[in-house]
DNA sequence: CGCAACTTACCGACCGGTCAGCAAACTACC
DNA sequence: GGTAGTTTGCTGACCGGTCGGTAAGTTGCG
């Protein structure tokens, strides 16, 4: 009686994939750490030494899907937006996109290489983690970039770009916390719901003459 | 020659605690996984066995210092808005104090026990991550009760309570990651930018006639 | 003396990673 | 179209090291 698993030989490339997209899943889902490289051997059906035939090493493997993250961020956000010439419609697509898209790469308790971004810092090589910042980088100044433009353009209230900048991404980062894609809010709702708020805020605009002070502290 | 390190014998609770904190701020600086318990020994002055004749295992060690950090956000933010009783305002000192508790606790790649309850959910046992689950399900929930409150006092806007109440929270959270004491925001002005931004929003109310479309997405 | 605070020595498990070699598949040549 | 040679996908056995954790003994204070 043969095992039902068939150990079918793949071509370099197909297994390479194969090897990465599992371990993507992997450590997606239980942590960087928690995930040994002889349990990705065992989930691709193939010994440890097969594993290692294909990549170099374990943190190589972690940078590599902390890269594609990134081109995925890259093409789906990034790229877009730079060809939107309005600059407050470019936040919002912004925003749409990258809040879809983390909705989109989470299940539960499960995340995707765009999620793994911000989690597994650790466990990367000095050199992997600037590259990677560098990328963040040049994001973050995007979004700072779009925010003093609208501020130049009278469209921004009197807040710090910066805090701003960074609000709006920890907004959009934390989706993949919540976010269950069979609650009750779809992935385009819950992109909406964040657009509303980070544009106009909670509190209701009060008809009559007295403003709400939005300045009190004590 | 002897060594510089004096090995004073401490008792059973001053040993206990130094323990505790030594190996809280080992973990927040480089992760659960990377501080093994040798590292922490080391660090206190004594032997791995040592460490073990007052601790049970590791992972009580860590859900020892998260509970604590849970102590920590219902001793600072929690219980001090219950006793707030207008919505609004209540809202506006967890805010507050939420971000200034995270801001205050966060060195230059260092965190504290407030910010490893959102980091280190794996590596707890799943009795140990239900326990903690259930109290940061409480903060939620007062969160989300005001925001209610605010509603059908009228003075929230049109947005989804959940997504509301986590995109705060995502906000809030996220200052973890890139606030630093030497920046050019202080604590406070981090607090009421979020304040700020959370329930005004960024974008500039227009004055004349024609209203800003919030709503638009094509 | 007695007990609490420790140390020394050690355990088994598992980690990331290596290496020699095997067998299937592809190529080259006749 | 068979067969020899080469490449390539992959295995089994194994390495040094580190991990969390333990048992038994030693030290020193009250």
């Amino acid at each position: 009686m043969k095992n039902g698993k068939k150990q079918t030989r793949l071509s370099g490339v197909e297994r390479t994939d194969q090897i990465y997209s599992v371990a993507a899943q992997m450590i997606c889902e239980r942590g960087f750490d928690a995930t040994s490289m002889s349990d990705i051997a065992d989930a691709v059906g193939i010994t440890k030494a097969g594993v290692y035939h294909f990549i170099p090493s374990k943190k190589e493997l972690l940078f590599a899907i902390m890269s594609y993250g990134m081109d995925t961020l890259e093409a789906v956000v990034i790229k877009p937006a730079r060809e939107i010439a309005d600059a407050e419609e470019r936040l919002r697509a912004i925003i749409t996109s990258h809040s879809m898209l983390i909705a989109r790469s989470s299940n539960d308790e499960g995340h995707s290489p765009v999620t793994i971004l911000v989690e597994e810092e650790l466990g990367l090589s000095p050199a992997h983690r600037r590259k990677l910042r560098q990328r963040k980088r040049v994001y973050v100044d995007l979004i700072r970039s779009t925010l003093e433009e609208m501020k130049a353009e009278g469209k921004l209230k009197d807040v710090d770009v910066t805090a701003a900048a960074f609000s709006l991404l920890g907004m959009i980062l934390w989706v993949a916390r919540w976010f269950r894609p069979d609650g009750k809010l779809s992935r385009e709702q819950v992109a909406e719901e964040i657009c509303k708020i980070a544009f106009g805020g909670l509190l209701q605009i009060q008809a009559n003459g007295k403003r709400k002070n939005t300045e009190q502290t004590e």
